[in-house]
DNA sequence: AAAATAACTAAACGTTTGTTTAGTTTAAAA
DNA sequence: TTTTAAACTAAACAAACGTTTAGTTATTTT
């Protein structure tokens, strides 16, 4: 044994998923991120190898806290009103922080795109089809729908989310709350 | 008068903008610009100024492209039937070549949210406020809506074609017609 | 107190970025 | 046919990128 870490591994993780957040992987450059979490490209390389490692562990801070909210989701017994909850909690991040644009598995996922990096991907998929399988048994609790009307309605709220988490990083607070009224009336 | 050009500005305009379409603004190096135009990094620059001037050459050329589909719309006497159809319009790019996803409007849009680049900045503005200004013509149509529930149908749709345009870059065609479906359902 | 080693600083690494420039080729004008 | 200037090639530019490394500081164990 030897000196100790002078930071706090989640604490600087936390402060580059921000960053992340707002500006994309691409765009991040490592003197920000040194910048920006206060400790040095050293100990950045140290702790995460390298920027994509640092990335990915800001993809799994960012899930593990969106998790409070998909647990909510999970527990839910209204249906569709949950769902419809879902969707205001997933924007109100962006109108407490003008800084955390949309939603970063989503940022990511239109990032990385055209690019073909399969531990991106893999996390990408089983976000996504975690979502799907959660909206779909909210979905069956109202069962005077049949299986192929759920699935439809799944593939419906699935891109809905997208879009909103997409649009949210431009559009105002108010174009936002009337496209997610909107949007749960075709159900 | 001295030597001819000898590539047509139109013709590298359009390699340049399949290439911003496929990659964004800035993942679309000056090196595989060259490479994609057929010309010299010089002649880029005599031509365009610089990469940020060859981009809005290339937003234009785009904008003039989508410009046909955008006239349709217009000339249209059937209210939300044509803008459905626009919206089917817009996506039938992504089936027909896989390499150009969604639209290059939407994704500068999403690109260039947090710099603040004037230019780029009033050339969507202008774009949104036209589209919008003839969805909402469109909706007018139908004289039994008031003006206020025309105006948030309009919101929601602007909003809706944002994010299909987000979502078309990762969705398949089965999910996105089905999400245009939906979209217009209760309208 | 001395030795050992992990955490730190800071400078350098080789590439790649967008942009410029010096030198050559080509074709219109004199 | 000579002059002239725009269009071309190719190499160089400084700055920024992600990454590595040599050298220093600090703390634990012997």
């Amino acid at each position: 044994m030897a000196r100790k870490k002078q930071y706090n591994e989640t604490d600087v993780v936390e402060k580059a998923m921000n960053l992340f957040w707002k500006n994309g992987y691409e765009a991040t450059s490592m003197q920000m991120l040194e910048k920006e979490m206060g400790i040095n490209k050293f100990s950045i390389y140290s702790s995460f190898g390298n920027k994509h490692g640092l990335f990915i562990e800001s993809l799994n801070q960012y899930k593990s806290r969106v998790n409070t909210t998909l647990n909510k989701l999970k527990k839910g017994t209204r249906g569709i009103e949950d769902i419809k909850q879902f969707f205001y909690d997933s924007v109100s991040s962006n109108f407490k922080n003008d800084n955390l644009k949309g939603c970063l598995v989503t940022n990511t996922y239109n990032e990385f795109s055209d690019k073909h990096d399969e531990i991106i991907k893999a996390q990408m998929e089983s976000f996504m089809s975690n979502l799907k399988s959660i909206i779909t048994e909210k979905l069956k609790i109202d069962t005077t729908k049949n299986e192929d009307t759920i699935a439809k309605q799944a593939n419906y709220l699935l891109l809905a989310k997208h879009g909103l988490a997409a649009a949210a990083r431009v559009n105002t607070k108010e174009e936002i709350e009337d496209y997610i009224e909107m949007t749960f009336k075709n159900l």
